[in-house]
DNA sequence: GCTCCCCCTGAACCCGTGCTGAACAACTTA
DNA sequence: TAAGTTGTTCAGCACGGGTTCAGGGGGAGC
């Protein structure tokens, strides 16, 4: 778990950070707001701590950037006690928690705890065809609930085949999502990756068509044409 | 100890209540979630056994709308062992633990203990995996309750991989988790702790995805393929 | 019906990935 | 200082899996 720590006070920084760190975070702090911003912007943490008077740049808007940049980590704002306006705007600007200084660290561990679980248990987005259903955060394949073994190229590809279900997809549109740049064109792959997947998935669930690329469909609610 | 059972077939909720009430609950049911969400609404209780599948409203409707009126009770959900995307959805939506049928009465019975326990000591902040449990605030590792001793960092990637299991892991995700700033990205580092996680919880809790990473997963839960 | 071309399939090859044992370095504890 | 932990590096090995090739089958068009 990674936490960013940005408060000002360096006393105060030292010890939340060191108080952290005991507690099994692996915690880097910043004593301003460009920093901090900085840091939130690249390194991907777990959990922030964010004090809202901060030189440079302030929290809040610290805050308001980070989450225009789709910046999704939880975030614990630090107020002082006599400035509740500013606990709304943070809340406002997306904050999940809020605590007034002075505290004791056994509290702010406490709600660090309920942040970081509360953010490991978030969407998961797992898309349903028929009795096929693809985890695609787990990199897994269920069909009916059995799980299907498959590698990690035939994974991309039925991956990409359900995101675009029903839709014919041509040799050349898999091979530009499934592989980094460009690829030996005339080559069977695709073709043997069809395959081996119609093997495990079953053979009628990928329809080619002829001349222009494959399908996937669900077998059983297709009409009979 | 107040229990609720939430389960629309009659047979099965008779006998979890028989069970319950034997374990020394005191124990009401509903048999639809309509009734069932009604009661857990009104009613404190300290354990909840919650069916997903339910007639008039579904399981994680259910504990969703508890979850935002702040019912902070544990819920262990039951899912069909089809229905692999309901127990992440059930995840989300607030659930502490969870169950596939059909199951052991013991199973059920040892997991509402550790349901129980956990929330009456409060802040023992536990992540369990099969008979994995892992200590968050004691930095301790248990399986089946028995003691495992683990490292510094043998016990941050653990954790990691505990706060986000049933998911694919990558080795550079891990690597940005447990260390501070930067680290030699050509290492082998992260398989030598894989390997010695390994050998102390047991090889197949850890489940090597070629050419992503890795995904802790629970050995008794997953059907033999 | 015939032919061409597209597609499928099985097998083999070979490279990369990941696992393992051991040694080494840094650090703590007696 | 010596002994024991703990984190890191290295080299060797095994094997999984991506790619290629050759051959066969079957639509589509004439």
């Amino acid at each position: 778990m990674r936490a960013l720590v940005v408060e000002d006070d360096p006393d105060l920084n030292r010890q939340l950070s060191r108080a952290l760190e005991d507690a099994g975070y692996a915690v880097d702090s910043a004593l301003d707001g460009e920093d901090g911003h900085f840091m939130g912007d690249t390194e991907p943490y777990d959990v922030v701590v964010l004090d809202l008077g901060l030189p440079k740049m302030d929290g809040v808007t610290v805050l308001e950037r980070w989450r225009e940049a789709g910046r999704g980590f939880p975030v614990l704002i630090l107020t002082a006690r006599d400035r509740w306006s500013e606990k709304v705007a943070g809340f406002d600007a997306g904050a999940d928690d809020y605590l007034t200084k002075p505290f004791h660290t056994e509290e702010l561990l406490a709600r660090m705890r309920a942040l970081t679980r509360r953010a490991a248990g978030h969407t998961t987005s797992t898309i349903e065809c028929g009795g096929l259903s693809i985890d695609t955060r787990g990199a897994r394949v269920f069909i009916d609930g059995a799980p299907v073994k498959v590698t990690s190229h035939e994974f991309r590809m039925l991956s990409y085949l359900a995101h675009h279900q029903d839709r014919v997809i041509s040799r050349t549109e898999l091979v530009e999502h499934i592989y980094d740049q460009d690829f030996d064109r005339d080559s069977n792959t695709i073709e043997v990756f069809v395959g081996r997947l119609r093997k495990k998935i079953g053979t009628d669930r990928i329809e080619t068509v002829r001349g222009l690329g494959y399908r996937l469909v669900d077998p059983v609610a297709r009409p009979v044409s």
